[in-house]
Formats: structure tokens, sequence, C-alpha cells
DNA sequence: AAGTGGTCTAGACCACACC
DNA sequence: GTGTGGTCTAGACCACTTC
């Protein structure tokens, strides 16, 4: 092989991972010897070894060398989509309700959850998602006032709360969960569910810095299925 | 700012689309221009500008320019872990229980979702897994034995199906769905929970290019969490 | 046609980890 | 010390897209 470019570099080398012609754990050649092989220069095996390292495929270490990945890791890239264009993806028109908005000292466990001193006041949002009317998620939200101004004068009638912060405020750092749960009697009559239906819940705590942002809680009724590739 | 690296640079310019600097659909400086600025070589801002471009930061076209990505799509990344790696982590021994291996002709809702025909014979497999005996998640997978030469002599008992695959079998695609449900009576019966509790169900879908290899679902008892970092 | 990003090169130096 | 990967450079050519 001769003047490859380091794409297909990157594949053949995957080609031989997955073929197990490397094994897991094995020590492959050094960048060197790989240029060479394919007749190009070090700096192009590597932008294609870097690939492969990024993609969880190699462990590369200084001095001893690039082995292949003892637990080839795949990961799901997971978009975590405006709620607005999760509805309208699908076809359908998107529609919100603000039903709650008040400034109010935060539960303990909700101000615990954040790293904050309780009892301290928080922006508290509670947002109902329609797609065609229907009932699409019911969203449960505290906003550190102090990480995101402008919050407090922004009219979340035309544009929810989710979507004015996505275009408004920033974080660094954040975790999402999921699991699964009953669905309380008020969750239940929003989403205009049987009380006890299994609900999708997503929950996501962002941060700025040290500063916790908001921390948010979406319902989805029986059904919603979360989606990604591999 | 004089001899930056390209992760310093990287960082600078995240800053700049974070805090607005460059607004979302903005086009930003080329290339050429950040080098000066930064007093590196292309190269170097390219590196950054490259990496910005993959993390969903940027829109990249040639000609065109570069421009902040107007809907910055965070983008989670879930590992998908071998079920021993994740019960380990927890602290707990791992342990599971083959309930079923045989061949037989798929439902035909499975060789559907597989793309295969009707009827086909597939290796059905059924597992528990568990931590620290109590049971950590139910598993039904369809193989598609073709795809997996050596599965049929696999001995299943020390290796579970789950690890056996990741090992030996590799894939090109997949699709990986989350979903709440209630637990049906064969499932609450087996993780030893009340039937209709809210379990968190994965299925995943698996392809060797055109090759179907593998459809497995996944079903975790209440409480169990996937959490990710953004 | 011209300007932008995408890639490659040949060489260099550095950082780190193992000997 | 020594060899590996990690990064940077200066220059070059190519591919694409808009003009």
């Amino acid at each position: 092989m001769s003047a490859a470019t380091w794409n297909e570099i990157h594949d053949e080398l995957l080609r031989r991972i997955r073929v197990r012609e490397w094994a897991p754990g094995a020590l492959i050649p050094g960048e060197l010897a790989l240029a060479e092989e394919f007749g190009c220069a070090r700096a192009t095996v590597g932008r294609a070894l870097t690939r492969l390292a990024d993609e969880g495929m190699l462990d590369r270490r200084r001095r001893a060398g690039t082995r292949v990945a003892t637990s080839p890791v795949r990961r799901a890239t997971l978009a975590i989509p405006v709620i607005r264009a999760e509805v309208e993806a699908t076809g359908a028109v998107y529609r919100h309700a603000l039903l709650e908005r008040t400034e109010t000292p935060a539960p303990d466990q909700v101000s615990a959850r954040m790293g904050l001193a309780a009892g301290i006041a928080l922006l508290h949002l509670r947002t109902l998602h329609l797609a065609d009317d229907r009932p699409h998620a019911y969203e449960d939200r505290w906003v550190n006032t102090d990480a995101v101004p402008g919050i407090a004068q922004a009219a979340l009638n035309e544009t929810s709360a989710n979507e004015w912060l996505v275009s408004h405020a920033w974080y660094s750092d954040g975790t999402l969960g999921f699991q699964a749960e009953l669905a309380g009697p008020q969750e239940a009559a929003l989403l205009q569910i049987a009380p006890g239906a299994a609900v999708f819940v997503l929950d996501r705590l962002t941060w700025a810095g040290d500063i916790p942002v908001t921390s948010v809680r979406l319902v989805y009724p029986p059904g919603h299925r979360m989606v990604t590739k591999l």
C-alpha cells in the first residue's frame, strides 16, 4: 500500500483490530513502522492512531507504545436536543404551557443536589410540553438566578425555559441520568396518563465552573423511546 | 497571545463561543487570521478548529468558512460496558445464570426487527445477571449464528453471552434505545420485583455491514439509573 | 476564478515512562 | 539514557464552493 490518506489508514487499522489480526491488549507497530508500511509520513499514521484512540479502540502511552484496548468500549453519543426540535422532528406542532414561575426557597433535596445552602431561593419553573396539543413531556426545573442573569426579565411565554436557557446560558459541566419510575398523581394528571404508569425520567444538572446553573427533571409518558446510534 | 498549544487555542475559542463573543451562526475568522492572532502555524489552529467541529460547536465548510453551530448541541457519550464491569464497578460480586439456550425459529417481531426472513432459526439466549446474588438485569438475546461463527461451540457458563460477544463478535453499526415499561409477570418473577413495577429497558440491535448480528433486550429493576456526563 | 478548509510532508523538539 | 508518542512548523497541494 502506498500514498494512503489518514482516513484510509484509520479504516485499515480498525479492520485489523476487528478481525483480531491484532488481538485486544496486543502491542501494535510504532508510528514509524506503520508510516513505512503505508508509505506516508509519521504525522499521517499519527492522525489515524489518535483518532482510533479517541474512539476507544487503542490505548497509547509514551515509551510503552500503542496497544489494542482490552475492552474496546463502544460509545453511544446522545444528542440532547431542545424539546421543540425533538417534537418538530416528528412532524408534530410544538406548544408549551408555563405552569409555574415562582422564586421560592428550594426544597432541601434540590439545594443539596445543586450544592447550595439549604433554604436558598431559586427560580422554580414548571412547564408542560405539547406535541399536537397532546402532552409530550413535563418539565420541573430549578434555576440558580445568580448564574443566569437576565432570566428574571425573560418572557418565557413564546420561548420555553428549556429553549431560552439553551440559547442564553452556558455551562461547562453537567450530569445526565435516566431512569424508569411510576407516575405520581400530579404527573399522571398533567400527562393525561394513569397513575402508576411507567414513565421515562431524565434528570440533568449543569454547572458553570463551580456555580450550579440549573437542575431539571423531565418526565415522559409511557411509550417514549430515546434512540441513538452506536 | 503567542506560542499557544492547540489545546489552549481550543479552550480559548470554546470560551469565546460560550460567552457569545461569537454568536451562534456567526462567521469566525479564518485559519490564517487565527494563526496570526495566536502566533502559531495554521495547522495548529486547524487542529483546534477540527476538534471543536467534532464536538459539534462549529460548522466548517470549504470556501464558506467556519461558523458557530446554530444549535450548539451538547452530546452525551454513553459508554456501553460489559455488564460484569458495570456490576463490579459498584463493588458487588458478579454472577450470571444462563436460563435458556436454544436454536429456534425467531418470532416474527424479532426477525423483522433484524431484517431477516420470518421463521428463520436464531440462537435464543436468556440470561439473568446478578450483583451480590441479587438480580441486576435480565437479558433476552437473539443471535444470528451466521454472523457469529463459533458461538455454537462457546461455553457460556463462565463467560456470559454478553461478555463473549463483546470479545468475539464485531459490528459496524448499531442502534440503542431506552424506555420505561411496566414489568411483565415473567420479568417480575426473575427480577424479584412486583409485577407492574417500572423497569428500565435498553434494547440494542447491531449489524456487521449488512448482516444483522444480535438483538438484545436488557431489563433493569426499579431504581436503576443510567448516568453520564455532558 | 478565487478563497476557504482538508490533508500531507519532512523535519524538529519535547514529555514521559521504562530501563 | 533511550525510545515512544505528542506537538509544532513552514510549506505545499488538493477539493470544494461560492462568486
